[in-house]
DNA sequence: CAATTCTGCTTCATCGATTGAGCAAGCTTG
DNA sequence: CAAGCTTGCTCAATCGATGAAGCAGAATTG
């Protein structure tokens, strides 16, 4: 892929050729600062609109190169392919264009290669500040980051050595597992032990949803037996595999699930359509992630939403407070209101 | 924000200095050319460990400014909360990485304003190549990047100045219109129009999908009345307003609909839900585009994917082939077998 | 009116990596 | 053993923007 044959691009040079004046005057005009540095608004004027004329585009390598900070903010992402990573991003980019800050996103598929990969990528190209999103291993990554300089924010899933904006997890577990129950005991009046379906184990949401699944079990007075729980990964052939042994194994299906991520929630959906095992009564949901076509499945599913705004706002306030500290925010979700 | 009070990063002067060499043999080991310039694999195993061990990391500002390509490549998308969106963007960051490009994606919320500025910061960034997806207006994004130098590519809508991979738009409405007029006509005996709901009638995709929708209702022996084609904008918003004025206006609805995109039918789902004018007999639905959980909202619902595999890889194929052919490539879409 | 201040610029070093040109020491060849 | 080649480096210019320092000339001040 080589450039097309073109003139090369305008620079400030050629803009004091052009003018007749110096280069630094034009770098000062066009960044805007050419009030400090006194120069007169009659020069300022001519050359913004020679700039204009001749189509020039600032080198942001060469700018960044000189300059002390970069203006660039990096985010790392696990997946495109749901609502709640979908809004983190749109919002992030919105808020960083709000503050004048260059956005980078990158998508690193739930691989703890790639997120140190692209990681590194991000400190070459000289980011700020990184929001490591749902890594996998944040710790590692803010330690790559710090000691290159620069800050790092933990955001969904939480590390021990940057602050860290997350969910209420086990609170909306809590809040959901009691709602599915209380459904499930309504429609089949039986006080049973839901499955919990989705998510790894070994991760900080996982854990703290399934404390709160137990615990909600534990107000009812209900036991809940240690083969219920299913962390077996989020992609939906992975629930549905754990699924599917769970029915082989002979165990008697609950009446009720919690599942973790409408991503699972997909590999649940295809294996009680395709099974056939809940062809008399539909088990009642709830789900840890929200999605619009979800919600319009029926009125069995309980959705739990993450509130994105609030998350962004704790991460973008960490950021512009220059605060070091290592707190941990936790961001109450919203229960959604069946229906 | 400020960074963090760190010591400088490492560069290529301090290895040097460290290994007693110059600055251009440590750039050329690291860079990987070094056997061109006649490096000793011995000095070149020396600085590489020494490297490791600082924890240098290119500076990617410094290596573009000098180098004449910057291998970065830019790509601007409307939204994130849709799958076929997400999953061209993730595919995007794939193949960009299996090419050793940099992928910068950026969202524009449909705003043509957005748009162009958004270009304007990836011609900044000297990216070598855009893919402006889903533009609302290309030709303008092209007409900037050209003057730079840029190539475009355009994806989902075409433009008239730069190559552009398309679905096959009329193709893939004509079919999905004829299947949902099979399945009304079988439940309910009815040889009726569909109604068309959702896009812009302005641009490309919309229009030709209308023409597929018209082209099966005059095979299929019926007319299409003009009100019942309700371009709106793809907003949910917009198409669940749509559809109440029409209901409003008293027109007869119809049984059963062509909905332009998942986002429309999220607004017609909800309109359908709350008026409960169907409340009868759900009608037949056809959609262009994908969702897994649409697919689960029932029988009544036909859906056409889009082939985001095929597509980009049409669009790397015209970009590794440097081809400035203005060629317009049109991409079958899948359509989904129901339930 | 000499001394000072202000205005409106210009000059030049710098950021870090890249690369063409050059150079010294060692090796080959006739 | 002189001429030429090879090996393994170093030197210095360069990419484009930035900003501290400097410098004329005009304006102000005591």
């Amino acid at each position: 892929m080589k450039r097309a044959t073109q003139a090369k691009r305008t620079t400030i040079y050629d803009l004091a050729e052009l003018a007749g004046t110096s280069a630094s005057a034009v770098s000062a005009i066009l960044n805007g600062n050419w009030k400090k540095r006194r120069i007169s608004a009659q020069l300022a004027a001519r050359i913004t609109k020679l700039a204009e004329e001749q189509g020039y585009a600032l080198n942001m390598q060469a700018s960044v190169l000189r300059r002390e900070r970069s203006k660039i903010i990096g985010m790392i992402v696990p997946k495109y392919d749901n609502r709640y990573f979908g809004s983190i991003v749109e919002q992030f980019e919105a808020m960083a264009r709000e503050r004048d800050l260059f956005p980078i996103v990158t998508c690193t598929r739930r691989d703890p290669a790639l997120e140190m990969e692209a990681a590194r990528a991000m400190l070459s190209y000289q980011v700020d500040c990184l929001i490591a999103t749902g890594a996998t291993d944040p710790d590692r990554i803010v330690e790559l980051c710090s000691a290159a300089g620069v800050r790092t924010v933990n955001l969904d899933l939480p590390g021990s050595r940057a602050p860290s904006v997350i969910s209420d997890n086990f609170g909306g577990a809590l809040e959901l597992t009691r709602r599915v129950l209380t459904n499930c005991e309504r429609e089949f009046g039986v006080k049973s032990p839901l499955l919990f379906v989705g998510g790894r184990g070994t991760d900080h949401n996982t854990s703290e949803r399934v404390r709160g699944f137990r615990a909600a079990h534990a107000e009812a007075g209900i036991r809940v037996d240690e083969d219920l729980v299913l962390t077996c990964g989020y992609a939906p052939e992975k629930a549905e595999n754990a699924m599917r042994q769970l029915a082989e194994a002979g165990t008697v299906l609950p009446r009720g699930m919690f599942v973790n991520s409408t991503i699972s929630l997909e590999g649940v959906m295809r294996w009680i359509r395709r099974s056939g095992e809940y062809a008399a009564a539909m088990p009642h949901l709830g789900c840890f992630d929200w999605d619009p076509f979800v919600a319009m499945l029926g009125d069995h599913i309980e959705m739990v939403r993450q509130d994105v705004p609030k998350m962004l706002d704790a991460v973008f306030e960490i950021i512009d407070s220059d605060t070091l500290e290592l707190k941990v925010v936790q961001i109450p979700p919203i229960v959604e209101t069946a229906g």
